[in-house]
Formats: C-alpha cells, sequence, structure tokens
DNA sequence: TCTGGGGTCCTTTTGCCC
DNA sequence: TCTGGGGCAAAAGGACCC
C-alpha cells in the first residue's frame, strides 16, 4: 500500500512508449478498505476506516471517501476519528486479505514467474518474455488491471518502466485505478520534478537532512556533488539516493527471497509496569515466533527482545546461540535472561517483542542434531502441540503459564535465570488490581 | 497528533584475537 | 608488560518500507 499521496493525480498528458520497459510494478488501491467494500456492498460510497479499535491502533486502510477528510494510513485512529467522525470503523480480517492477495498474486502468475510480492497488495513483474506473447507491457497492464477487477472485485494501479523503482514511482503517480508507462528515454524528465520524499528510502528523518542541504527535489539531488550526499547520508545511502536520482536502478525482480527473521510484537492496551505480565508476555510471544518458524522449517541462532517504554523509546538487546533454535521454550529462556538483565524494576512499558534472527534452513540443523546432539525434549513437546494445533486450531494447547492468569508465577521461570541472582531479581509479587 | 506489527538494511560501537 | 591497530563478529540503534 502506498503511502504517499498523489497530489497530481491521473496522468493526463499521451500514452508513453513502452519499447525497452519490462518492469512493472502492481498495487492496489487502498487495499484492505477495498476488499471490506467488495464483501460488504453496502459500505460502497462510504468513508471507511480499516483499523484497530482499540485505544492505540493506526489506520490500517481508508476509502477515498474517508481520505478526503485527511485520514492517511499509518495515522493513529483517536485522529482518524477526529478527522472524519462519520466514518465506518471496520476491525481488519486479515485472513480474507491473504485470500484476496492470493488470488490477485495467481493473475501475475498467470503472466510471467517472474513475480515478486513486496506484501499483500503489491509485486513487481518482469514482463521481458511474456511481452513478445501479449503484445508489450502496456497490454499486459490493461490486462492485469481488467482481470483483477473482474476476478477480485477490487481496482489496482500499474506502474510500467525500465527499472522497478521507476516502475514503482509511476503506479504511485497514477492512482487509484490507473496505468503509467513512463518511457526508457523519458526517465529523467519524469524524475527530476519529483519530490526528494517520493524517492524509496527518503522518509521524514532523510527529507529533512535534504532540506537542510536545500536539495527539495529528484533533480537538486542529482545535480548535487556524490562525495556531499555521502558525508550526509552515509556512503551506502548517498551513493544509492545518487543513483535513482539519476534513474540507475540494478535490481532485478526476483521471485523468492528467503525470509532474515522472524518475530512476534505487541502493544499492551495500557503501559505495564509489572514484571511478571511481561515475562508472561514473552512467553507468548516466543511460543509464537517459534511456532511460525517451525511452520516455515526455519531455525536461528540469534533471539533479540524489543522493549519499548511509555514515552515511546525503544531499545533492543539480542544473544547469539551456540545452536540455532526453533525451540519456543528456549527462545523465552534467551528473551527472558534478556529482559531480566536489564533490571527495569517498576518502568512502564509499552510494548514488548521477540524476534528470532540469522534464519537457516531446519533441514541442515536436524542433520547435525542425528550427530549426537542431545535434545531437551521440547521439541518433541512443541511438535506435538503444533500438531493438535492443526487438528484443534491455534492456541488449542498452550503452556499452563499463559491458561490462568497469573496462576502461578513458579510456572513462568523455573529458577533464576542465568547469571542473575535471585536475590537481585525484579519484584515477582502480583499486585493487587492485577488478577480479575 | 501520538504513534501497529511485520519486516529489511545500514551505521556505529564494542569486544576479542592476533 | 604495555600499547596500538587491523580484522572480524556481535550487539545495539535507527531509518525506512508496507
Amino acid at each position: 500500500m502506498s503511502r504517499r499521496n498523489n497530489p497530481a493525480g491521473p496522468p493526463t498528458g499521451p500514452a508513453g512508449d513502452d519499447t525497452g520497459c519490462t518492469v512493472l510494478h502492481v498495487d492496489m488501491d487502498a487495499f484492505y478498505a477495498m476488499v471490506e467494500l467488495r464483501d460488504r456492498p453496502e459500505l460502497r460510497g462510504k468513508p471507511v476506516i480499516v483499523g484497530g479499535g482499540g485505544g492505540r491502533g493506526v489506520v490500517l486502510s481508508a476509502t477515498y471517501e474517508a481520505r478526503k477528510f485527511g485520514v492517511t494510513s499509518a495515522m493513529p485512529m483517536v485522529r482518524a476519528r477526529r478527522l472524519c467522525p462519520q466514518a465506518i470503523i471496520v476491525n481488519p480480517q486479515h485472513g480474507r486479505y491473504s485470500e484476496a492477495s492470493a488470488g490477485v498474486m495467481e493473475v501475475f502468475r498467470s503472466v510471467t514467474p517472474l513475480v515478486e510480492p513486496l506484501s499483500l497488495d503489491e509485486a513487481f513483474l518482469d514482463v521481458a518474455g511474456a511481452a513478445r506473447r501479449m503484445g508489450g507491457a502496456r497490454a499486459i497492464g490493461e490486462w492485469i488491471r481488467a482481470t483483477v477487477e473482474d476476478e477480485q472485485g477490487i481496482t489496482c494501479s500499474v506502474g510500467v518502466a525500465s527499472t522497478k523503482f521507476v516502475a514503482k514511482l509511476a503506479s504511485a503517480h497514477c492512482k487509484p485505478n490507473g496505468l503509467l508507462v513512463v518511457p526508457a528515454d523519458g526517465v529523467v524528465q519524469f524524475l527530476h520534478p519529483l519530490p526528494v520524499g517520493a524517492l524509496w528510502g527518503v522518509g521524514e528523518k532523510t527529507e529533512e537532512v535534504l532540506r537542510k542541504l536545500g536539495l527539495h527535489t529528484v533533480g537538486d539531488l542529482a545535480a548535487t556533488p556524490l562525495s556531499t550526499l555521502k558525508r550526509a547520508l552515509g556512503p551506502a545511502s548517498g551513493a544509492h539516493l545518487s543513483a535513482l536520482a539519476w534513474g540507475r536502478d540494478e535490481r532485478v525482480v526476483t521471485p523468492s527471497e528467503p525470509e532474515k527473521s522472524i518475530g512476534a510484537e505487541e502493544t499492551f492496551p495500557v503501559d505495564v509496569d509489572d514484571p511478571q505480565v511481561v515475562r508472561r508476555e514473552l512467553l507468548r510471544l516466543s511460543e509464537r515466533t517459534a511456532a511460525r518458524a517451525r511452520a516455515a522449517r526455519q531455525v536461528g541462532r540469534t533471539v533479540s527482545v524489543k522493549i519499548r517504554f511509555a514515552d515511546f523509546t525503544t531499545i533492543t538487546r539480542s544473544k547469539t546461540l551456540p545452536e540455532s533454535t526453533d525451540v519456543g521454550r528456549q527462545v523465552y529462556e534467551t528473551a527472558v535472561g534478556l529482559y531480566d538483565a536489564l533490571g527495569l524494576e517498576r518502568a512502564r512499558l509499552r510494548l514488548v517483542g521477540v524476534r528470532l534472527e540469522g534464519l537457516t534452513s531446519a533441514a541442515a540443523q536436524s542433520r547435525q542434531l542425528l550427530l549426537g546432539e542431545k535434545d531437551s525434549g521440547w521439541r518433541e513437546a512443541e511438535a506435538a502441540v503444533d500438531k493438535a494445533a492443526l487438528r484443534f486450531g491455534a492456541g488449542a494447547v498452550r503452556p499452563a503459564a499463559l491458561v490462568a492468569p497469573l496462576a502461578d508465577p513458579a510456572a513462568l521461570q523455573k529458577g533464576p535465570p542465568k547469571g542473575v541472582p535471585s536475590g537481585n531479581r525484579p519484584d515477582q509479587r502480583p499486585r493487587s488490581g492485577d488478577s480479575p
């Protein structure tokens, strides 16, 4: 979903020449909101906002009727409601969006196997081969738009260009429900008037740095010496942005990149200062993370914990294990060890997260285990839980500590974590008012 | 205005080894 | 024994994307 608004509106100029254009970027228009409208026609024509109904959610997607009031994605729900009080708020149904996404990706793959999904609602396609068969990149783009609307009942916008990032800018430029071809020899004319913030990789902070240098458009950036950009933004980012400003982008469409990390995080409905509640959440998140790793047949070697305080400052702590793991219990013990080592006492936390990094294939790991590595038994136990979850649904089998609220603090943590003497452990007493 | 949850990538700092 | 520095990996933080 593109977050940038398109002040210019759909293109009005003459149709571009698609010679040399082999990359398509397809971006669904207000995807989540459109799926809701398709499923609930009575919402059509009304301002609809998809987002968490809770006090701390953000807007996931909004119909164009709601956007007229200034509602944009990633905006806090509280603010969106204030801007557009008459909007109909819909709780997200991720399963529905995944289904719709699978259908759309299927359409793309009927054109070419070279499809690189960026998220549920957008993808790059390399149509160099298909173009000969189907009459050019523009024709393919038009066919995709018609087919997606026909089969899924939602509209999309298509950018056609010779490189990925120009195709992406083109699709953003013709939203909603449009198609724009940027001819290979028209890239610089297309790029240079755009604001620097349009470039992929230029967010709020970078834009501010560039603004202080007096650089407002992509053309300004292109005219700036490489050494100046490298000094201001770092060698990698400086060189990258300079290349993009001249339309140079060597990246090719890559169908599937292996995942590098898997994680889970959760913002508490209200800030939490009870270490016992935090540990229970770490257990839940560790189990969820490890289960997803097992489902993906991946193991990870580094466990990282993320803590966001009430004032939104965020820290991370990580530990690399001697062996990769997909065992929830091991992830949890590492995570809770990292958390305890912080000695946070009664700090007010807004969010905690657990992530497994340095992922490799579980097949390679199991070969190592066969060579005499002993196993704690948790692996078998959790494999059994996975099976039960498949039969009876996720959550059918859970650690005892997650069944009854604060049932038994000892169930969460057997003995003090390594390296932390029990006398130094943060307070574990349940607080009055915490138990229902 | 008050900020979700899933990720990737880059930079800087730190600790270790030689 | 002290000091310096290069190379490397891990850790930490931060910007960015959808």
